[in-house]
DNA sequence: ACAATAAGCGAATGGCTTTCACTAAAGAAG
DNA sequence: CTTCTTTAGTGAAAGCCATTCGCTTATTGT
């Protein structure tokens, strides 16, 4: 009998070197450390070759999936059997806010495909429960959460996208002057866009629901 | 003299063959029909080879962001020199949203980078105008806009993610009780999500504007 | 008239995702 | 325990993509 070389890769490894879950992980991380996914570099990652993704994954938008949940998974879920409505949009939007930061790069890959990861629709059936302890009418449950959701994108992406949305050339200064004058009344006076978002999002909400 | 064969493509053409309007024009149409943007296939539409492109443009970047002027110069600025605080938020969430849906596979590339065309900062400069006008406080406006940005972005995108946001199997609707059955909530009775979402803004902003 | 610049092209580079035949181990059946 | 099937790896290759560079020809400026 012959004994093959400890470092031959060849054939199915005596334990194994990947899951899904691995995957996941790492996915997540590599979005987080280099802002963008690459099959090659996740590979060497996880010290195995990138063909062998292939017998986990169906193909990259799933290991997406994958970092989707992931980013669920690492982010705990609120404390808040039952409150008020103001208190539960709050929280979501602060628990989806708390997640999203974490990741920007991800978040335009996220925006483009449906929610299928377990964990992650689990987290939403906790946020919907929640919203419906709250006395949400049951048809206005899902636009609620879309709308803290997307905001809670937006507002981490613009986050990223430094300093400013608007890139104004100090020539083109005067070309754009209530532009450019509204971005220096915020530089000076500085607005925290989530806290700001977060009254935006309470306020508005509550509107819309109640006058239902 | 030689007369050069009609069909050579060598060296420069007697009138030009390609401007950065047009290629932003290309890129525009490109992504509402192919939802993507590839520069071979841009090249092809366009009756030119790739290699050209880089005599106009940086990168795939700059043509992103030349289709994102394309896009404004498309979108009429809405009538409305003067207004309430409620109309203007509601004209200018409209226009974006008008502008966005049709082409929601843009979108997520918008995002990731800061406005530069100059079209657009004019867009901008006048929405900005437009806020003033109806009383805002300076440092409030561009938060504020940031708002309206981002939802509409979200919602236009939300409306391309076929039917939901959310995936359920068959077999796993009881896994996801209260999400299963807000989904099934609001399929039986439909929301326009726009329609709410600009019934959220207005009054969220609104709110959080005159509490300053 | 002539030099410098500009706008095309062709070919090549290096990256990416995905597929497929192959190998060796694990697991199931008798 | 042997044998068969399934599974999890590898390696090579195909077919995309964005970008660069040297070449050619026309336009523009002096």
């Amino acid at each position: 009998m012959q004994t093959p070389s400890k470092t031959s890769q060849l054939g199915r490894p005596r334990t194994p070197r990947l899951s899904r879950k691995a995957i996941g992980r790492a996915a997540l991380e590599m979005f987080e450390e280099e802002e963008s996914l690459s099959i090659p570099r996740l590979a060497e990652r996880l010290g195995v070759r990138q063909s062998s993704f292939y017998k986990h994954v169906t193909g990259r938008q799933e290991i997406i999936e994958l970092a989707r949940g992931a980013l669920v998974e690492r982010t705990p879920m609120p404390e808040l059997p039952s409150g008020s409505l103001d208190d539960v949009i709050r929280q979501i939007f602060d628990s989806l806010r708390k997640a999203y930061t974490l990741v920007p790069a991800l978040l335009p890959l996220l925006l483009t495909q449906p929610v299928s990861h377990p964990a992650a629709l689990e987290r939403y059936d906790q946020f919907v429960e929640v919203f419906e302890l709250a006395g949400t009418p049951s048809h206005l449950v899902i636009p609620a959460l879309e709308a803290l959701d997307s905001a809670a994108i937006g507002a981490s992406l613009d986050a990223m996208t430094m300093e400013s949305a608007w890139s104004i050339n100090e020539e083109e200064q005067g070309t754009y002057p209530h532009l450019f004058a509204a971005k220096k009344a915020v530089a000076d006076h500085p607005v925290d866009r989530f806290a700001f978002l977060a009254d935006v999002l309470s306020a508005g909400l509550r509107a819309a629901i109640d006058d239902d």
